[in-house]
DNA sequence: GGGGACTCTGGGAGCGCTCCCAGAATTTGT
DNA sequence: ACAAATTCTGGGAGCGCTCCCAGAGTCCCC
């Protein structure tokens, strides 16, 4: 009762080689299809592996070559914001399918407020991963700044409003994405034009702000007066809505940046007895795949796709983790728009 | 240039000993505080492991320990419903909460198609986690048969429609829920409710039917071509509810099993010019966050709080590695209703 | 005061793997 | 034909940690 791979414990290299007949070297060897290995004991190797039903031992192997196989997803936003929007439920698929087809693990981290700050860095410089993909930092986020202490790789999704020299980002065309919605509106023949905007300590929202204005001030229209803050969600749409309203009670469209903000506003609009699209067009942003097309009138929005962004973000990493040599730097993703009742 | 904890590398808690004075031994003792250590030696110990910036290497100790100290979270879902429903992220992110304050690491996979069983399985008995979360299994679901193979410990979270003798959980009074939605319809004085089904292989869909049925009956009301079965999406809804017009007109409420249904059925409603809530109530399930109070009006939902229930799976499978005896069975948690506009 | 308990400590072994190195087997070149 | 390269193999060391064990020191009670 103690020779051989044991009934109820797990079989390890050795049960393996000596099943097979050849080294625990050689086993090793081809298990990892290794140079030099001949293809009669890597059969052999394989097939010993299959009849014991071999797995290797993570931790053992890890301890050894110092890199993990897995990768932590960061998702640093107020726990609220993760929960409603489902871009992080997408950024977190994404991921998972990208990085299991690396071969690699997906840890799960949220940093929902400051305080979860030392404890995350102090993870993440324990050695438990062997890079991180962080998502969404706003402004004053210190998570960027103390990242770039340690020495793990990190690739930013959305651009981090502090310093972003030397860092490797992924963002989408926020800008772009704003210019092309009050584009459409001005398309469909609207002059006034009104926007309800996110929090500004937000990048993001800074950026679709700025877009929003250029596209005015291109086509020589009016701005003064028609940007009213909301907080990225319903209510804050709602109130920002019945602000604008007062102050330009002619206006005739709104850009909103985000969805929920869009339904808020067009909730202040209805209750102020205008009708969708006909007295006011309504234009959202991120095309929230629940709420957008939930609206009555479903609601045109600029469409931005999370997948795409993870896919480019995990690519880098993968790289970075190769050690290929990837210039720092944003990479910039095209968004488009679309178009349903609301405009 | 040789001695010492060096530059560039962690440092060991052998670097750790040699900077306290102490021994290996010890200094483990004094960082797992076991017993048996004086406590000048636990503080010279913890002041050196702080001085170093030491933080364990976690492979060397699971190597030893068979303990990885991370739990999967494993989503068993199709794609398009993990992506839209704002529960699962709860869930996650609840998970995470209850994970990090236990000290354990979360490792998140989704599991779309029956393809992605295989590698689930072999991931999961690979030995790279202590235990799994599994949520959401429907009918047919064949993770949870494999699953039981495994002798690694596993907490469900809804109710898997195959066999349940001898596993682990934690689900919501669906029956219950459905039960209360037609109650508090027939509190407002209506007597003919219809209902639009989820897709009846889904448990929950099934049980969400069943309390409908015996709240009707208990009240001797018709049941008889009052049910459409939808499939949980918008447009599932918005067809079975002008099936439901069409078959029975004189209808004068609607308990839709989820809130994209009663988007879809509500919809379907004012194409058919009744107004919600004077002609035709509205009751959905789930309580959306951000689809049931952005509809207009909004949307009266039957609400459960995902975080009670992957508390409490959190909480047995820490128990079951705990080695504590957990009897086997269902846990059952209760729902409420959020009364808003729509009935 | 002496024996039996406790409290505390350090060294050794070993978890399962990969890497390095020396040597055996095989091929290649002249 | 023999030397030199090349292919392949097995053993040893060691990654950083925890656990076991033996032994030293300390306390207490009869």
């Amino acid at each position: 009762m103690a020779a051989g791979p044991s009934q109820d414990e797990r079989p390890t290299l050795e049960d393996v080689a000596a099943y097979a007949g050849v080294s625990r070297s050689t086993a090793s060897r081809a298990l990892n299809d290794d140079a030099y290995v001949s293809s009669r004991s890597r059969e052999v190797v394989l097939a010993a592996a299959a009849a014991l039903g071999y797995s290797p031992n993570q931790a053992a192997r890890s301890l050894v070559t110092k890199r993990t196989g897995a990768v932590a997803l960061v998702l640093s936003e107020p726990e609220s914001k993760v929960l409603d929007d489902p871009y992080f439920a997408a950024i977190m698929h994404g991921a998972f399918r990208e990085l299991t087809a690396a071969g690699m693990q997906m840890l799960l981290m949220f940093v929902d407020t400051r305080d979860d700050v030392p404890r995350t860095i102090r993870f993440l410089e324990g050695g438990h991963v062997d890079g991180a993909l962080v998502v969404a930092p706003h402004k004053g986020d210190p998570l960027p700044t103390a990242l770039r202490l340690l020495r793990l790789p990190v690739v930013f999704g959305g651009r981090p409003g502090t310093i972003s020299r030397g860092i490797h980002t992924v963002d989408f065309d926020n800008q772009g994405g704003a210019r092309m919605a009050v584009e459409h509106l001005l398309g469909i023949g609207r002059t006034r034009i009104a926007t309800v905007t996110g929090p500004l300590d937000h990048p993001a929202a800074r950026d679709r702000l700025t877009g929003w204005e250029d596209a005015l001030v291109a086509a020589g229209l009016r701005i003064e007066a028609m940007s009213e803050s909301g907080d990225f969600t319903l209510e804050g749409g709602e109130r920002a809505m019945r602000c604008l309203l007062h102050r330009a009670p002619d206006l005739d469209a709104v850009f909103a940046a985000s969805d929920p903000m869009a339904a808020g506003a067009m909730r202040a609009l209805i209750a102020a007895g205008r009708q969708i699209p006909q007295d006011v067009a309504v234009v959202g942003f991120d095309d929230h795949p629940t709420l957008a097309p939930a609206m009555n009138p479903p609601l045109t929005s600029i469409h931005q796709d999370p997948r795409e962004q993870i896919g480019n973000m995990v690519r880098t990493l993968i790289a970075l983790l190769a050690g290929d040599p990837v210039r720092p730097g944003t990479k910039i993703l095209p968004v488009s728009i679309a178009r349903r009742g609301s405009a």
